[in-house]
DNA sequence: CTGTTAGCGCTTTCAT
DNA sequence: ATGAAAGCGCTAACAG
């Protein structure tokens, strides 16, 4: 039915052992037998049946991916980026969302463990102790990807936050905004944000600085919160967390008769599809979102390998983009 | 080190057939030497490992996604729709994305095979013989996902793309329009839209109909041809392929000083959160993105069970949802 | 209801 | 340079 590695040595007449050493590269086979090996490979289309190496090598070159939500645009792109290198590098992703529910996010861990992946890269708004305690568990090597660990316990990938957040509130200052407001989402729900709320109240004066929450980060639920805060203050700069938050701000600005960037300048973080999209287009503190992924499974890849690391926390950095919203 | 089943077994004074059992719930087993075994389990902290299984029972509850590129609106969200169900069920996804790349597609379902995966779910723009034939060599379960088979030999789950395309043109011409324009990505490169163009123009008078394509289907290509065209035509309605396109096209309008929907009716295909975000907020032939993912999962596993399906092919409904932009 | 015994298809010593 | 043989951790007959 299904041809093995030993239907195709006795087609090349050799052992089974020697069909894994061509296989694999494993050690020097003769040119001609490599030869005949790789004919009867060809003849009878074999294909080595990755499951059954995965048990007799305790490699499966897999790779679990854990991220909040696939379908979020930000998550999606790093994804792609994972998924780019992980194929480069001959691994597949196994993927799995986890809507950052902290009892789902540990269990998947477990599920990864027993799928076997060689390795975990891991995205979600809130890293604590008891994930690390399961990522130790597991005993699977692990990068963080675009999430905060405060403590550095973990390889990760990141921009710095905290500065971001300066630099933002430092952008709108120059541009002569006198009071600003913050448009994110639940404190607390995710370091990340936290950490750049942190970075925006060194740079701006808590008396010129607001803040507004918006627990589900979504353009809809934002829009009239936005359009009430600004009717009733003073508001001329607005930070948003998300450039689906920022877009809202924006058409709440103008939804009270205000011109964007002339009355109120508007700017987010990420940097998608979106914000080139709309008008006017949204200056943005750019993320690196394609790297997150791609950088985080190179990294994997160093791990995996025991190459040297020369950095365990890589910093990617993040940047402006200057357009028509500020 | 790993504690296996056999560890489980001492450790409940059991054979470890008794243990798997209990595992799988595969066989009756004494409701007090069950318990044994589970405080063992419990105990060792005890996991199954899943490759190990898969190489005894040659099911790997995983299941291979084929996606052109999951960093596209409209494909992350139907792979959320695929993840969902397949969590539902027990089953994990390996995805990768194709670029839309034949060999490359016809190579991943090798690679799937090697994986041992239980099942595919595939989606393409252009389903070739190479496609069928890769299908047939690997012996594995597939369904395809918002893909065009003409020949419905493969079962699937799409929507009815040519009516599709014939509600597009009869709600704008209803609506007064004289002249249209289909904004579309390259012809011949997607069956899907080519099956959308021949809905179209079975309802508008050839005479009436412009196309307009963007092989790369981005907004910002899109942007300056669609003007073009605009200034040179007294096109007063568009139908464009895809939101992104959809957009480029309202913006095209306004450059040129036309009012949306006043003097140019603009609607888009699949109703992406995009679409609900712009303005004018785009009317849309709405495609259940979500659905094309969880239903093609759920048909899916019908198949791997041997389940009765009534159909093979099933036809999701789409809608319009009228907005300002008609 | 429970235990024994073969494999599943491959990698990996250990010999030769 | 190649072959023989022993697992990897589990499922699935087959007995009893």
């Amino acid at each position: 039915m299904t041809v093995t590695i030993y239907d195709v040595a006795r087609e090349a007449k050799v052992s089974m052992a020697t069909v894994s050493r061509v296989l694999n590269g494993t050690a020097v086979v003769k040119e001609d037998t490599k030869k005949r090996v790789q004919d009867a490979i060809a003849r009878l289309g074999y294909r080595p049946n990755a499951v059954a190496r995965g048990l007799a090598s305790k490699k499966t070159r897999t790779i679990g991916v854990i991220v909040p939500d696939v379908s979020a645009a930000f998550v999606a792109e790093v994804v792609r980026g994972i998924e780019d290198i992980a194929t480069m590098y001959d691994y597949h992703i196994i993927l799995t969302n986890s809507d950052g529910e902290t009892d789902r996010e540990v269990d998947l861990i477990g599920t990864m463990w027993e799928k076997q992946v060689d390795g975990i890269i891991y995205m979600t708004n809130k890293l604590s102790q008891e994930h690390i305690s399961a990522f130790e568990a597991a005993q699977i090597p692990v990068v963080l990807c675009a999430t905060e660990d405060l403590e550095r316990r973990i390889p990760s990938v990141n921009i710095d936050n905290r500065q971001s957040g300066y630099d933002a509130g430092e952008y709108l200052l120059t541009r002569g905004c006198q009071t600003l407001a913050y448009v994110t989402t639940e404190t607390g729900y995710s370091v990340l944000a936290d950490r750049r709320g942190d970075g925006l109240a060194r740079c701006v004066p808590a008396e010129q600085l607001n803040r507004i929450e918006i627990p589900d980060g979504r353009y809809h639920t934002a829009l009239p919160v936005i359009k009430e805060m600004l009717s009733t203050s003073n508001i001329d700069g607005i930070i948003a967390a998300s450039d689906e938050l920022g877009l809202a701000a924006i058409h709440a600005a103008q939804d009270i008769g205000k011109n964007v960037p002339r009355d109120i300048k508007v700017m987010a973080f990420d940097n998608t599809r979106l914000a080139e999209m709309v008008r006017p287009e949204m200056t943005v503190i750019a993320q690196p979102m394609y790297d997150f992924g791609a950088v985080s499974m190179r990294l994997l890849t160093k791990l995996l390998k025991d190459e040297p690391v020369e950095n365990y926390s890589v910093t990617l950095l993040h940047n402006i983009v200057e357009r028509q919203s500020t």
